[in-house]
DNA sequence: TCGTCACAATGT
DNA sequence: CATTGTGACGAG
């Protein structure tokens, strides 16, 4: 059905279905009242009821004609947008990806849309005010809400619910309605405001300098008035517009004399909408030289873009790769497209996004969580409306109204945080972006200088095209590597607290040449873990199967998983002795440790903790990179695509907590997260050197990442996983089973698993709890499904998957016990 | 997901 | 018995 049928003349009775952002299964048919005929579009919001009291804002995905049989459709209250919000093929992703990664439409909606753009149904209580009334008839809690609404005026819900203490307050405000104490109205009230400024003009009389004179005049005995008047008049030589702020920074005047003066008349205040990223349209032209190997490998890309696709771009640390992006965004400009720039979420920095702005000006969006939801709606408008023709972003910037995109850069590829884990859906931003790129005949450039094992082997296997940049740019050389046994330097009494007398000694050399030093731990707090040395108790969180982590900051202890926070006990809760001893160490501990060491460092803290707030993390990065910090302390934030210029040593003071963890991507994360932490090292003349503390100094990935051997990791890493049936030989689905009743979530997830078994035999494996068995209060067991290549369609186990948990859901044995889906999983 | 309904548990 | 808590169910 297209826009053109649709005139206001039509006099036909049209259905819509929707997509309402809640994660239920199907999508749900609306009856159009004729007179919005002219109206109706697919990917514009309606407002509809659904339910009895709930009203929620709801995306149009198909028009049709036919009444439904089995029910009567309701009517839609109303449609919200002149234009869709989005585009036919953003809801064609939407159904890859709820098809692909086992959810619900609703789902992705959910993670699709800025707050801002779904609307909320705030239901709104006043009071009646009907004096006939007795309110001495109503209950206590009936009271507390009359008394409430006396104060307030109206309340919404939610504040009925804060004000009682309790949850269910309906039944109760219903009652208030039928007798008459309140009125209720469902309003629906949309978040995104556009951001106004105040602007200024002054009343016509004042106009000519007759006025001016008179106006200053009469002013005499407000100096402070005087002077906003003079300040304003001094702006209006140059500028048209004047904002309040404006005469108040060239004055040097508070609100109160401005305000003064628009109640005498003497200005007018024009409230107008302004953008959110002014300020920011500096356009310069690009200019910087490539390398040889830049250009080598910038033409190669060229020619495998003829070739393919998708095209790795494996290109180590500094070796200017970010050079090389702009120069291909800037191609995909010339040519009248738009382009896309991925990176993970805590490599957003203002580094990066500074030096885009520099080259892309006002075309430049960026776009990621630490964004309040007003900003991600302009961004989205922006870019809607073509406006921002490239944009940088996060994970969930695949989900922006693009058109005609050109090229898609996934920096980082191999990064795990582009894998979205708690609310479905469980996508992965860089093979969604793959599709992204698909449906626009776009080219997609992944670039790594450690690339995820998958994409390599694709890339080897020629499903991508593969261009390798292998040295640094400007001759300067990958850092050194040295490996320092922890056992044999305590042995040898060389072991201060955590430091080998080695490192202590680099930190010191290095400070004292003004250079600065990163150490890597990762694991942020004070002590991960508190035990008793008489009997063996270790605080463990109550919600959680894991042990709480003391943080000093807060002096408390913290869950790292459900955020649940306690004192810390003076004596053993398990046998009363006065015996805790600390064990393990977080990021807070080694700075108090190294400050012991070394007294007269400058250390400053880059990890979760540290970086609270919308420019805290921010803030950390620029004072390190003003040198404000000798050493920076971090978790592996600190790996980031960070570049500061003056690190030229890197410690990791122990690597054995990242190797040994179990998850067959272990070694390649390590790897991974080492060669990047090393890549921080040394990036102009001086190399640098990394300085690697472990307790097994012969473990193969640490002689791989000390010769900066990918290609050796590649391979082991890729026998292993043939063998052991995992990617990118192996497709993996993951099924979590979870319920508060432990033996529940045991009986149900092998009820499960021999349900899917009946269907895909050997491929299923497990139950097993997993690592961490319990989360907030719910036991989990895990399913794992590894599914070959060949032979067998992927989409086919995915029907077969939900027809188990169909039948699962059935057996009355397994009410209450929920099913997480993870395909892919990271 | 969320609210409502039916019903059970709690206390007077 | 009235109020509060809990679980199952259905929404167009």
């Amino acid at each position: 059905m297209s826009q053109a049928e649709l005139l206001p003349t039509d006099r036909n009775t049209y259905f819509v279905e929707v997509i309402l952002p809640l994660a239920i299964a199907k999508n749900y048919t609306y009856r159009i009242p004729l007179e919005l005929n002219a109206k109706i579009g697919i990917g514009k919001r309606v407002i509809v009821q659904f339910g009895k009291n709930k009203i929620y804002s709801a995306l149009i995905s198909s028009i049709g004609t036919e009444a439904p049989l089995q029910y009567e459709a309701k009517y839609i209250l109303d449609i919200v947008d002149d234009d869709p919000i989005i585009f036919p093929n953003q809801l064609e992703m939407w159904n890859w990806i709820s098809e692909y990664y086992m959810c619900f439409v609703g789902d992705v909606m959910q993670a699709a849309l800025p707050a801002a753009l779904k609307m909320a149904s705030e239901t709104k209580i006043m009071a009646a005010n009907d004096p006939t009334l007795d309110r001495s008839l109503v209950t206590d809690k009936g009271y507390m809400i009359l008394e409430a609404l006396d104060l307030a005026g109206e309340l919404t819900v939610n504040d009925v619910i804060k004000i009682l203490g309790q949850k269910t307050v309906f039944p109760l405000l219903r009652s208030l309605f039928d007798k008459g104490y309140i009125l209720i109205s469902e309003e629906i009230k949309e978040r995104y405001k556009p951001k106004t400024k105040a602007f200024l003009r002054l009343a016509s009389m004042f106009n000519d300098s007759d006025g001016k004179r008179d106006l200053l005049d009469s002013l005499n005995r407000a100096p402070k008035q005087q002077d906003a008047v003079l300040a304003y008049m001094q702006l209006q030589k140059n500028k048209s517009d004047i904002s309040r702020q404006d005469v108040m920074e060239a004055s040097g005047c508070g609100t109160a004399a401005i305000t003064a003066l628009i109640d005498k008349g003497v200005f007018d205040v024009k409230e107008k909408v302004v953008n959110r990223f002014e300020g920011t349209d500096v356009l310069l032209s690009p200019d910087f030289k490539f390398s040889p190997a830049q250009q080598t490998a910038y033409d190669q890309i060229k020619a495998e873009f003829e070739l393919k696709d998708v095209v790795l771009f494996h290109g180590v640390t500094a070796s200017g790769k970010t050079q090389l992006y702009i120069r291909l965004i800037e191609e995909a400009l010339a040519q009248g497209k738009s382009a896309l720039y991925l990176l993970p979420e805590i490599a957003l920095t203002a580094q990066i996004t500074e030096r885009l702005k520099l080259h892309f000006g006002d075309k430049l969006g960026v776009y990621h969580s630490r964004f309040n939801d007003n900003e991600r709606a302009e961004v989205w408008h922006r870019v809607r409306k073509g406006e921002f023709q490239v944009v940088i972003g996060a994970r969930s910037s695949v989900f922006l109204p693009f058109f005609d995109l050109g090229l898609i850069i996934v920096d980082e590829e191999h990064e795990n945080s582009y894998k979205q884990y708690d609310p479905a859906p469980r996508y992965h931003a860089r093979d969604t972006a793959i599709y992204l790129g698909h449906q626009h005949h776009a080219k997609v450039l992944l670039g790594s200088a450690t690339p995820s094992v998958e994409s390599y082997y694709n890339a080897k296997a020629g499903k991508y095209g593969l261009v390798e940049l292998l040295e640094r740019y400007g001759d300067a050389k990958l850092p050194e590597i040295k490996i320092i046994d922890i056992a044999e330097a305590a042995r040898k009494e060389e072991m201060f607290s955590y430091f080998s007398a080695e490192l202590l000694q680099a930190i010191a050399t290095t400070v004292k040449n003004k250079e600065q030093v990163i150490l890597f731990q990762n694991r942020r707090g004070h002590t991960p873990f508190l035990q008793c040395g008489t009997c063996g108790y270790v605080a463990k969180c109550v919600n959680c199967d894991v042990s709480m982590t003391y943080h000093k900051t807060s002096n408390l202890l913290h869950c790292h998983y459900c955020g649940f926070s306690e004192e810390m006990p003076q004596t053993c809760p398990g046998c009363g002795m006065p015996n805790l001893q600390s064990k393990g160490f977080g990021t807070e501990r080694v700075e108090e440790e190294l400050e012991i060491q070394l007294p007269d460092l400058r250390i400053g803290r880059l990890d979760l903790d540290s970086t609270k707030g919308k420019h805290g993390f921010d803030r950390v990065i620029a004072a390190f990179d003003n040198q404000e910090f000798d050493v920076l302390i971090g978790t592996q934030m600190v790996t980031k695509g960070l570049d500061f210029g003056n690190v030229t040593l890197i410690g990791i003071i122990n690597a054995d907590g990242m190797i040994n963890f179990p998850d067959f991507r272990a070694y390649e994360r390590a790897f991974s997260l080492f060669s990047q932490v090393a890549g921080r090292a040394g990036r102009r003349q001086n190399p640098g050197t990394v300085i690697v503390q472990t307790y097994t100094p012969n473990h193969r990935i640490l002689e791989q990442v000390k010769e900066h051997d990918y290609n050796g990791m590649f391979i082991t890493e890729v026998t292993e996983r043939k063998n052991y049936q995992y990617p990118p030989f192996y497709r993996l689905i993951k099924l979590d089973v979870k319920n508060t009743d432990q033996d529940l979530v045991n009986d149900a997830a092998n009820r499960l698993a021999s349900l899917l078994r009946q269907q895909l035999g050997a491929r299923v494996l497990g139950p097993e709890p997993p690592l961490i068995s319990r989360v907030r209060n719910n036991f989990i067991q895990t399913i794992t499904l590894k599914i070959e290549r060949k032979n067998i369609s992927i989409s086919k186990v995915k029907d077969l998957i939900r027809q188990s948990i169909l039948h699962f859901d059935l057996d009355k044995k397994n009410k209450g016990v929920k099913i997480q889906i993870d395909v892919d999983p990271y």
